[in-house]
DNA sequence: CCTCTAATTAGATGTATATCTAATTAGATG
DNA sequence: CATCTAATTAGATATACATCTAATTAGAGG
């Protein structure tokens, strides 16, 4: 989701978080009517039902059309439906651009330092942003006997069977035996329970 | 649209109607996270997130799931979309029980007194509601000679002329030769551009 | 049982905004 | 052109609410 359809939709939303801008489209929806009318049905003043009026009208759901210096408004469903189909699709699928480094950088700089893990998190979550980020001390293409695994591990952390077991459990180390290797990002099962 | 529709309509656009809420369902619409995640997202307190989840909680737009005490929340994509689909046909098909005599019977009393129209509104819409008033002065079924017509308009305001020519300019009477007769409100022309 | 962590609740503060009255604009009419 | 009417704009006020810090709750682990 961009960043001008974010305020879009959120201005479509402050336009219609209103008591008495939705009774007023809902008075629209029927027919066109004049400020004098709209304000004595409301039981508002002119005034205020002017100033709602021109919120809508910024956002192009309604539309006026003046008779000598009376003014016609009326709802622009058109409008309207569009507005809430692209409420959905932008729900639904896009997404504000986050940047998920800024909770992973987080959690490494609180539980890392100078290349060793300080503690092994006990949050599921923040315990697989460690090993993600001790998983590529590994090289993809190549086999790792037991042996070399717990040495590379060790002086990151004491406690290397946990830390093997893990890997392992979260398929981010493929196991054969007693030899190791890397499994690439997309085959790992981040919601293992093992 | 009854009271209690209207009032969840309301509370769903409210609860959307927060760009730190907005951003929140973008974030949850991915995967779900905890707490602590989002406001690092958001660059917000946690606090401040808890206060807006617990928003969109109480609508059932997300869920929570406890994992020890970490809380992690999703969102609940059908409800979502169960509230927009609401949205657009409350606002299409249905209206707020607006009392369209709560204006008629204003105009009404600032144009008519004691059964006498005071003075012939300038604006279309009132005029309107004035001749409605005084086609009722007659019988659907009956024949009006146009000097029967004139003796029952003459008491109540002088300009019979103007007040005939628009009556039937509406369609609320319809003349043959010289004959008057009272047409059926379905069969009025209120947008008469005569 | 004490401590640590994540979350929530309470309370305070500042900003946004809904509404009103008063003043102004702009057509229409005599 | 003076006046009337409908609408809008300006300015004031009060309420709603987003956010923060501080305090509290609740689960987990030593």
């Amino acid at each position: 989701m961009s960043e001008t359809d974010l305020n879009t939709l959120l201005q479509f939303f402050k336009a219609l978080a209103n008591e008495s801008r939705l009774k007023l489209v809902g008075a629209l929806a029927q027919q066109e009517r004049s400020v004098e009318e709209l304000a004595s049905i409301l039981n508002l003043k002119e005034p205020t039902v002017s100033h709602h009026l021109s919120k809508l009208k910024q956002l192009q759901l309604i539309h006026l059309r003046a008779e000598g210096n009376t003014h016609y408004y009326r709802l622009d469903l058109d409008a309207l439906q569009n507005m809430q189909k692209a409420t959905l699709t932008a729900a639904q699928v896009a997404q504000p651009q986050i940047d998920d480094n800024v909770w992973e950088t987080k959690v490494l700089n609180s539980f890392v330092e100078k290349d060793r893990i300080k503690e092994i998190p006990a949050s599921r979550k923040k315990r697989q942003i460690i090993l993600k980020w001790l998983v590529q001390k590994f090289e993809i293409d190549r086999l790792y006997p037991e042996q070399e695994l717990n040495q590379i591990i060790k002086p990151i952390h004491i406690d290397t069977a946990t830390l093997r077991r893990e890997l392992v459990g979260y398929n981010m180390l493929h196991r054969d035996k007693s030899i190791y290797q890397r499994v690439p990002e997309s085959e790992w099962r981040l919601d293992a329970n093992y």
